[in-house]
Order: C-alpha cells, then structure tokens, then sequence
DNA sequence: CGGTTTTTGGCAAACGTTTGCTATAAACCA
DNA sequence: TGGTTTATAGCAAACGTTTGCCAAAAACCG
C-alpha cells in the first residue's frame, strides 16, 4: 500500500530539486529561481516547473536552504517560567499571537525553554549561537549568558515582552502597567475609599515596582499617605498566584483596622483571596472592594464578577512581532525602543463604595 | 564595545569547527569525533579541543548538522485551534509537559497551529515534507492533507495526544474519559440522584462521545432510561465553554422538571453555567450538584469549590514523548498502539446527595 | 543584417557539518 | 626485531540548496 502510495504521488518524501529539474526537463538552478525569485525565469518554463513540482509532491528542504543562505526561519520564545499559572492565559495569549503573526510573516515558533536553570540557559545559548533561529522574543527579565556566550551578544535580533528592558538596550513591548494601576487607585479613591490592601507579586520584580508605584502616585496626588495601603505577600511569584491570595486573606484577618478596598497583582491572587475572604463571611463589594489585573475571562463569571485591567496581550504580540521583523529586515528602525500598548479597565460587579 | 566583547570572548558568533580544530592543532573530523561520539579520540586531545571550544564559544551549527545526517531535532505540535479556552490550562499544561521531556531527550518543540484554512495545512505539510521535523505529536482529529501531500504518507513518527486516532493507524495516548464519566454519573445515583443534565461539547467530538457514553452506560448499569439525562449544547466547541454553560443555564432554566445532577464537560461550562444557574437564585449543591471535567486548579476557588475529573496531562506529555522518541529510535514498538492513562476523580463540595 | 542589449538557463562553488576510508603511530606478540 | 593488531587522526566526499558568473538565445536597434 506505501508502494502504491508512492506510485500514485510520486514519491512523495524524498523528491529533490534535482527530481523537479531533470522532470521538467531544466537544469536545477533554473528550479531553485523559479521557486523563490519573483520573475527571474520565464513564465511558460516556470509552469513546467511548478507542474513537476506539484507532480512529484517536491517540497525544499528547510535546513539545505538555510544552511546556504546562512538562516532560518525559525523565532524563540524565551519563557520566565511556567508555561500557565492558575486562570491568566497571559502566556498562552501571548503564544498563541505571536505565533500567528509569525506565520503570516513565513517564520516558525520555537519554545526555547521553561525553566531558567543552566540547563535551558545553555540550551537557549546553544539556539540561539547555533544558527538554529533568526529572532527571539523574551519574556523574562534575564538575559541568558552562560560561560562566556551571552544572548545580548549573539547578534540575534531581541524583543523584550511584558517587561520594559530598554534599558537593556532591547526594544521592548509593554503595558502601562503603572498608569493602569494608578487609574484604578484614583477611582477608588474617588469612590471614598482611604484604606487599601494590596497583594504583591514578587518583590522587586518589574511588575510589582511597576503596579506598586502606580497605587502610591495615586495615593499621593489624593493627599493619602503611604500608610493607607496594606501591602501583602511579596515572597511568591505569580506563579503561585493563588497561594498568594490564600496567605493575603491569612494575613487579612489579621489587620485590627480593615481596609476597604484590595488591589490584586493577578486574577489568581483576587480568585482565591476573594474565595477565602468570602468564606470568612465578608461580602463583596459591600464589605470589601476588590480589583485585580490580567483580565482572565472567568472573572466576569465569579460571584461576584470580578473588576480587573486586561492586558493588551494580543496586541503586544501583534506588535512584538512586528519589530522583531522589521529588526531582522535589517532596517535598523531608529524609532523608539519602547512600545507601550495600552491596557484596559474592565469595570464590574466586585467594586463599590465603602460601606460607611 | 562589540569588539572589545569579540576580543575578550573570541569571537563569539561566527566561530566555525575549523576555526577550534586550527586552534587546537587537529584536523576538523577529529573536533568533529570529539564533540560527538564518545570514546573515539584520545583523551588528551579531547581536552585540548574542549578547551578551545570554549576559548571561542564555539556552538556547533544545527542546520549544517542536520542537513549532513538528515535528520533534525525539532517535534512539532500541532494543535488544534486555540491554545487556550477559559480557565482550562489543557493545552499549556501539554506544551509544558511535552516540552520538558522533549528538552530532556535533546530535541526542540515547534508550535505549528491547524486552524480549518488552507494555509496551515500547508504550513504543516511544508514542516514535515521539508525536512524541518523530526517528529510530530497531534492534538487534532483531522490530519493535515493538501494536494497530494499527506502527513500521514510523510514518514513522520506522529503521535496523538488526547483522541483516539489508533483507527488511522496512530499512536495514541489518551484518558479514559468514557471510565471516568461513567464512575462518576454511578456516584452520583448511588447518591440518589435520577434526573440528570448533561452539557455537551461539539457533536461528534470524540471527547464528547466518550463522554456522553459514560453517562448512559452509568444509567443503564443502573436501569434508568436515556431519558433521565438532558443533554444540552452540543453546538459550540469547547473553546467557548463559558458561552456553552450560560447557554445551557437558560436551558436549565425552561426545563418543567429540574434534574437534580449536572455534569459538565468542560470546567469552563460548569463555572459559567454555575454562574449563571446561582444568580437565579439556585444553590449548589443544595439544589443542584455539580460535577466537571479537565481538573483546573481553579476549581479549588470556585464556590462552591467544584468537583471535577482530573486529566492526567503530565504524564499523558511524557508517555506521548516516550512512544515518539521510541518510534524515531527505529525499535518499531509493536507495544500496543493506544496508551490510556487514567484520569482522577477530584470530589469536592459540588458534590452532594438531592434534597428530597 | 551586424552589433548591442536583454532575457534566460546552466555550471559549479559555496554553506558547516559528519563519516567512510585510509594513513600513521602506538602497542603488542612471538 | 619484524610483523600484526589496535588506537587515533586526517582527507575528502557527501547532504540539498542558493547564487555569482558566464554562455546562449532572443530581442532590439540603427
């Protein structure tokens, strides 16, 4: 039966250039041309050609090509950790869009890890030095270096996610992460609430720096002190996010006077906080308000539908790529290194003015 | 800068074999044996190349390699539509697992997306067909086949992960769904309860045959009727699993006599159809228990925290891996070409005898 | 119609490895 | 010590493309 496959298409897997030529009845370079450049051949010999191709089931081979001409079509996705964390799809959005604007742009998507130890960092090393991929896009803070090979000086075009690293002198796609989370402060503010509780990710990471300081701008241009926000966790990462909530609402119980509003870092955080706290016999909004980031779908579905900024993903991915393109087209674009997408508020159920 | 890093790090970039092998004083098959095979050159001379290796950052290029032995060490994936639905971590927590053991047996993971066009099945014909792959694990029903060229006549070692494709002569790891829903629908009428409400996937969907099929032979096991099931749905894919549970509410919602049992297929149904279903008043599971399936950790969070069949995605990852990687070693496993891994009950507070 | 330009096609040399075969050196044995 | 085996290293030919360069043919021009 793969006999008669065979027979029937042609030899399917293993036709060559060389095959298409010699049934075409030209020589192999016209192929090659008559393939890729636009109107270098002419057009009656290109219809043989594409006739013998189509014949054959010739499809050229990726690496032949790319060791010829020095690259491939392939783009890394370097990954701070985990691939998902409880409800935020953030990095399976972010996957799934830069893998579809990859493939409109005729590139492939490589996960080049999933841990950070020296394992994936020489594995990354070992991609990106190896000719194997043309681009890469991080989502992690730290720049992969190992015994001497550093990423930063593969000569690999770079763009940094999520994560402002212009600094770095990598062009970076990111969210206001900051102006987001001091919008929402100021709202409630204006709503009379006074005293905040905040969930933190990681301490010192970009995004906790970033959302922190967002809550004391708004507290400070209210006239409120840095006293008026309770800030909780700060050990875990936002991997954990709901162990984080878990202890938040541990550590709730805890305050002799009770903040009225919460500020979560994460939908997860906001999940299981609001989970314990309910549990607790609070109510929400009417005891607690609360507000949390990534805009995970499922939180219109808590009890009650939870407020959170949704992250722009889909679109920092359309625009990650889009960079990272321009980048490898060589046109070294002079234009600003940080792209900022904006984020946005989606206002529901789980927010409300204090009680008294 | 660049050149001061070139001359402290030698190189860095374009270091080629021939480039370690001057250094080293031997000829370029000799670095060649030396970083491949074990035993093949002299210790000392090993050395001397290792050192060099070093001293210049060198990495092997992949393309060259592959193109020499014919074989690449990338696994694609093919999914299926979206990488992600609700809260259902499904396919991130099978990209995490797959990837990790990919990583471990040195190959590298490549997304390749099987939307319904024309373009991705070419896109995956041009992967496999192209030298690019190595291997392929498929989380679709529908294998890619365009003008001629097949997947399944590509001479890939394909493996399918969660259907059931042994029919077409793959190797299939999957859960046994069909089991599971069967245990827990006889749990629940040892409970007590008879009248039973089901929300369906896609029809069709083999998940959702399985499934469903579980149901009635729990219900026949017991001697009750297929019509003490109300099957609703049966439209939508499980990507939209929060629109197919508020759906399935208004359902519920027309029903004369009210089943006193759900059991969702996805847990994205079940928590926007809880949703739904309590804010008209219904209380779980007083009124109505609830059971679901995929075993997101959310689940955990939800109030009620919900009772849902766990699947087994990290070790179905790993088994998929280890029967590809087994077929591209050439040892024709004649092993059985369907591997089940058994799925687990989380039995949570959803969960509980009717009121009457 | 001869000369000049333009189009088109072919030859052969890359690209950076791996590996079969061969050559040398070392080790062993009688 | 001479002959035989064994370890080690090198030469050169692949792998399947792309592409610079040249030749042939066609088209154009005066």
């Amino acid at each position: 039966m793969n006999k008669n496959k065979k027979l029937a298409a042609d030899e399917q897997s293993s036709a060559l250039m060389a095959d298409v030529a010699r049934l075409a009845g030209v020589a192999i370079s016209t192929v090659s041309r008559a393939l890729a450049n636009p109107g270098r051949v002419n057009e009656k010999t290109r219809a043989r050609i594409n006739a013998a191709v189509r014949q054959l089931g010739y499809t050229p081979n990726a690496m032949a090509r790319g060791l010829r001409v020095g690259k491939s079509n392939i783009i890394m996705i370097i990954l701070p950790g985990s691939l998902y964390y409880g409800v935020s799809q953030i990095i399976p959005q972010v996957l799934q869009s830069i893998n579809k604007s990859l493939i409109q742009g005729g590139y492939n998507l490589m996960i080049a890890n999933l841990d950070r130890d020296e394992i994936s960092e020489r594995h990354i090393l070992d991609l990106a030095f190896g000719g194997n991929v043309r681009g890469a896009i991080i989502l992690s803070s730290k720049l992969p270096e190992v015994d001497g090979r550093s990423l930063s000086n593969s000569g690999l075009p770079i763009v940094s996610m999520l994560l402002d690293m212009s600094d770095a002198g990598l062009q970076s796609v990111i969210t206001n992460d900051r102006e987001a989370v001091r919008d929402v402060t100021a709202e409630l503010i204006r709503l009379g609430h006074r005293r905040f509780f905040y969930l933190a990710g990681p301490e010192g990471n970009y995004h906790d720096v970033e959302r922190y300081g967002g809550v004391l701008e708004a507290l400070e241009a209210a006239g409120l002190s840095k006293e008026s926000v309770h800030r909780s966790g700060g050990r875990l990462d936002y991997q954990h996010g709901f162990d984080i909530g878990v202890q938040a609402a541990d550590d709730f119980a805890t305050l002799a006077e009770k903040p009225t509003a919460v500020i979560a870092t994460s939908d997860d955080m906001a999940i299981s906080f609001v989970s314990r706290i309910q549990r607790a016999g609070l109510s929400i909004p009417d005891d607690l308000s609360v507000v949390s980031f990534d805009g995970s779908p499922v939180c219109e579905f808590s009890s009650p539908p939870l407020s959170t900024i949704e992250q722009p993903v889909e679109e920092m991915g359309r625009a990650a790529v889009e960079l990272l393109l321009d980048a490898i087209g060589q046109r070294q674009n002079p234009a600003s290194v940080r792209t900022v997408v904006r984020s946005k508020l989606i206002l529901r159920e789980s927010i409300a003015p204090p009680k008294n």
